[in-house]
DNA sequence: CGAGCGAAGTTACACGTGTAAGTCGTCGGG
DNA sequence: CCCGACGACTTACACGTGTAACTTCGCTCG
């Protein structure tokens, strides 16, 4: 409804029609124009009387009508799960602004869609319908084959998900989580320690992480014949890591690898509550944790911690742009990042 | 076909087109269907066959088309500044996943957006182009009016900016940050305290709630003769922390309200080690912080901290629904939530 | 002087959807 | 027996873009 009061409270947006009239050229001039089209087939007055006119009017390309006709939009979805965003740290937060404004340098809207982790499928629909170029999401379980066809054919050139095996048709984005475990377990195991536990979070959605960390873990204590690893369940409550300490002499562990500084720093709390004392010494237990959060070395001792190195942001931006180009790029298992052990007093 | 090299790299998404002669019906007859407009208009028959259509060829709306049509889409952009997203703690994800969820559920796609903060314009020409049903921004300094206009004119309905004073034509999203000073402030005077520091963040970005913070601490000093209060700044680094720990015996403050817990526990960690005692009791400072975080509980003494009430994400979600379907709403100023403070042994 | 050619535009169509307006039987009432 | 009403659809247009194909014009070269 057009509003026959002529009240116009929502203005009608300018179009390029609009630009032409302004600058008296024809429609097709002034999307050349803003399509760098321009050379050769455009005038210089004739550019800067388009410019000027869309200057003006404040005229912004229609994405929806872009889309429509380049038949695949310029939007880069980022999918994560709802329910694990609050366990996302100030790391992810800050690869995320990283990867958008690289992103938008390369002329995409990259955007953070949270969809609820039990219905895939549904939220798979939303996505299509916005016809993205590209979808990259940390859900996990990765995203069922049925998902990732939804969206293949909804035109999204390139699915990509947490690896390190993807679904067929989707690329898998490797950060090599068992990475993480082997480098503490050696770290650990270096530093003579042989009853190792591996805190894994009871939080939903953080197994598919957790789990190649224990069998790093693992992984790395295989070489030491007289080593033990124990997984331990914790949840992000006082009361849980008061339960776990509870049970803790009848496990007789040297050594903590918990899931991440969080988890490692609830724990720690707790054992030390408990009369346990923590460090590198002898008789005390190791902890290490993970993420490198500025928070975790406010504690005594200050905590040791498995860093990640991610790729610089820049650098996904481009494969996302390389796989948007080219959308017949057979799938490939994709490396984001790297592990590094932080030495500090807790272990 | 589409596709006479019978490739298919990139299969053509179906179209309704599609779906409606695979059913046998005209496309209105789909259009209809789909948009809950069959009652009357369209027999049992017909509508099972282009469901059922639809369901085979996996179809999903081209929500460019849809908005390209409707002259506004369905898409509810959040915006965050780019650098302060880092500093968004879980209560924020918290909301924001709560808040995606309910607007999926009144048919909105909600999604983030990270901007640098350095182009405000830029970020509202990229925001335009998606031609969103209504923008809600955390930028701060809020947006200017030329950005606003330039979204009104892309045909957002609303548009949502941090109050307390919204550019014309925007709405204000009103959490009342002095409140939370106040709340502060109140507590550590009842507790008897006069000398209160205010810790305001260096990092930029966060000046738009520390400043009426420490106005609120100011205000409710107010009431108290011989009450102080002094401003500090610090930046979240160890180093940071030290300096001005280093000029505290010249302050000779007995109380602080930092920004946040995380200001807080850096602080509080850095007082302590240079031998002053935190807590209630005479002759120890009292720390406050803000979020009420798991971690900040893990210190000790356990962190007193200003909890943010947020309305429920629900809320917001049908306030936003609500000014979308009345666009010529005057804009007004809607509270987001209230503030507590949780007492515990620091202060 | 005309053919050829490049520059500078314009015309015209396609993209996928929502919906107002029209069509075509069929059935009930007078 | 005819008219109007109604159910069940279909036809046709509009939304704003991008771009291939076409036109027009001035100029050069043979």
């Amino acid at each position: 409804m057009t509003d026959p009061t002529g009240h116009e409270a929502v203005p009608t947006p300018p179009t390029s029609a609009a630009v032409a009239r302004r600058a008296g050229v024809s429609r097709a001039t002034v999307s050349y124009v803003f399509n760098g089209q321009a050379a050769g087939r455009v005038g210089a007055g004739a550019q800067a009387r388009v410019r000027a006119a869309a200057e003006e009017l404040g005229y912004v390309p229609h994405a929806a009508a872009r889309s429509l006709r380049a038949g695949r939009g310029r939007i880069v979805l980022l999918a994560a799960p709802a329910d694990t965003a609050p366990v996302f740290g100030p790391l992810f937060a800050d690869f995320l602004a990283g990867f958008q404004s690289a992103l938008h340098r390369l002329g995409y809207t990259g955007v953070l869609h949270g969809a609820p982790a039990d219905a895939p499928l549904d939220a798979a629909r939303a996505w299509a319908e916005l016809r993205p170029a590209a979808v990259l999401t940390l859900h996990d379980p990765p995203l069922d084959a049925s998902a990732v066809d939804l969206l293949k054919r909804a035109g999204t050139a390139a699915v990509l998900t947490p690896g390190p095996q993807a679904p067929p048709g989707a690329h898998a984005l490797l950060l090599d989580q068992s990475e993480a475990g082997r480098r503490a377990g050696a770290h650990l195991l270096a530093a003579g320690r042989r009853r190792i536990g591996v805190v894994l979070p009871a939080e939903p959605g953080l197994a598919a992480s957790a789990d190649p960390r224990l069998a790093g873990v693992r992984a790395a204590a295989a070489g030491h014949p007289d080593a033990a690893v124990h997984p331990l369940d914790l949840a992000l409550t006082e009361e849980s890591a008061a339960r776990l300490v509870a049970r803790w002499p009848a496990l007789g562990l040297d050594a903590v690898f918990a899931y991440n500084d969080a988890y490692a720093m609830l724990l720690m709390r707790a054992l030390q509550d408990a009369g346990h004392a923590i460090g590198t010494g002898p008789g005390r237990i190791a902890v290490v944790g993970a993420d490198d959060l500025l928070l975790a070395r406010l504690l005594r001792p200050r905590l040791t911690s498995v860093r990640t190195e991610a790729i610089a942001p820049d650098r996904l931006a481009h494969l996302v742009d390389t796989l948007v180009r080219a959308p017949s790029t057979p799938p490939a298992t994709h490396r984001l990042g790297t592990f590094r052990v932080v030495p500090r007093a807790s272990g």
